[in-house]
DNA sequence: GAAGTCAGTGAACAAGTGTTATCCGAAACG
DNA sequence: CGTTTCGGATAACACTTGTTCACTGACTTC
């Protein structure tokens, strides 16, 4: 085994990591599948076989970034989801975190924005796996929440694509917006938390006996 | 002047029409960054320079795919918003359209859907204005409503852009869903139901006391 | 019916592309 | 300290790419 020792391994990470970066940057005005071999290896300053090195495929490499792009976020959601009580505090804190993360990750955030529909379905695929992940932990912390009795599985679960498809809007609108405009950013800011509050309005009247009873009629 | 006679006209805008129908359908598995000139006029069996005829750029075949895939959508949005009165009446036909507009178009809404954060900004921009013109005109239907009473415009048009961002999730599900799929139809079909009648009650139950100084406190 | 318009052709241009086989040199190992 | 491992470089392979130019021939116009 040699899995210690790594001055090797260190420098084929390193250049790896490299070559993530690089395809990151290139793809802020490209997609992915128009991404080349060449041109990403050019703009590392690496030979163009040496890609095969790290990945057999340019859908390896997009995959690699969904990883990188999405994989934090699954510890974030769950203590948003854990420590927070209060309703009107968890959709202020939800917004804000999808602003942080959307300045500190733009190209990341952007990349998975425009992949999520991309021509690359490995790619695709990852995304949605991961983002149904996030719908399962947003299902079980509203679970978890006294205002979900009386709730089937199946609608919490509904009910937290519903969220997690919203928080992916909200990303995809900072990222329309320029990064250096606070007007343009409050502006959403203030919009997601208002259809943030009228989903969570919704979802407390769901249950009421009226609403109930249109519901089912259908 | 010459635009009456037109057989010269006529045939002209039948290749063009060929390019558009051929672009679409090599826009399956691709996205419009990496569609190629050359691939495209060999699929319409026409030489390359035969493109330069009807579009200066591959971003202008995209503009006008943009053109063909949401331009008739105007005249659906508002007979739906103005013949129907009915709440759970207009939820249910809004999604019916939806998943006929899916199945009828598919290879244009898989297109727009793929391009709507996608590498070409006359593309992504295009298709920006018309759905912001979508939102205009279902913040105007919704303004018509007796619910919309003590609603500000500006809260109004918010509402109305989560609704067409609604649509566009709902036609993206469908989208995936394999086209000859029942079950995965109707669960489709149930889970935008219920999401619309979430922010349905939501939005009804906006204005109550309670809720009225929970929000006007942040 | 002659003159003019113009969609589409065919050829050439200079780059660009992914992929492979072979070799180099430094790190890892016994 | 010799041997093996392996990340990376080099060079060549056979194509594909966007764009231009002069040209042809059917339609339009006068």
């Amino acid at each position: 085994m040699s899995h210690t020792s790594g001055v090797r391994q260190a420098r084929k990470q390193q250049t790896r990591q490299a070559l993530l970066d690089a395809g990151l940057r290139l793809l802020e005005h490209q997609n992915l599948s128009s991404l080349g071999l060449r041109e990403l290896t050019r703009e590392v300053g690496v030979s163009p076989a040496a890609f095969y090195r790290h990945f057999p495929d340019m859908a390896d490499l997009g995959v690699a970034l969904v990883d990188e792009a999405l994989g934090s976020l699954h510890t974030v959601i769950r203590a948003v989801l854990t420590e927070t009580a209060d309703a009107d505090e968890l959709i202020d804190r939800t917004v804000a975190i999808t602003a942080a993360y959307v300045t500190e990750h733009r190209p990341h955030v952007r990349f998975i924005a425009r992949e999520r529909h991309g021509g690359v379905t490995a790619v695709r695929t990852a995304i949605a796996a991961e983002l149904d992940r996030f719908a399962d932990e947003v299902a079980a912390g509203l679970g978890a929440q006294p205002a979900s009795e009386g709730w089937p599985a199946d609608d919490l679960h509904v009910l937290a694509e519903l969220y997690v498809d919203h928080m992916v809007m909200t990303a995809a609108a900072f990222l329309e917006a320029p990064p250096d405009d606070p007007a343009a950013h409050d502006r959403i800011t203030h919009a997601a938390r208002l259809r943030l509050r009228i989903i969570s309005i919704g979802r407390l009247h769901w249950l009421d006996p009226a609403v109930r009873q249109a519901a089912t009629r259908g």
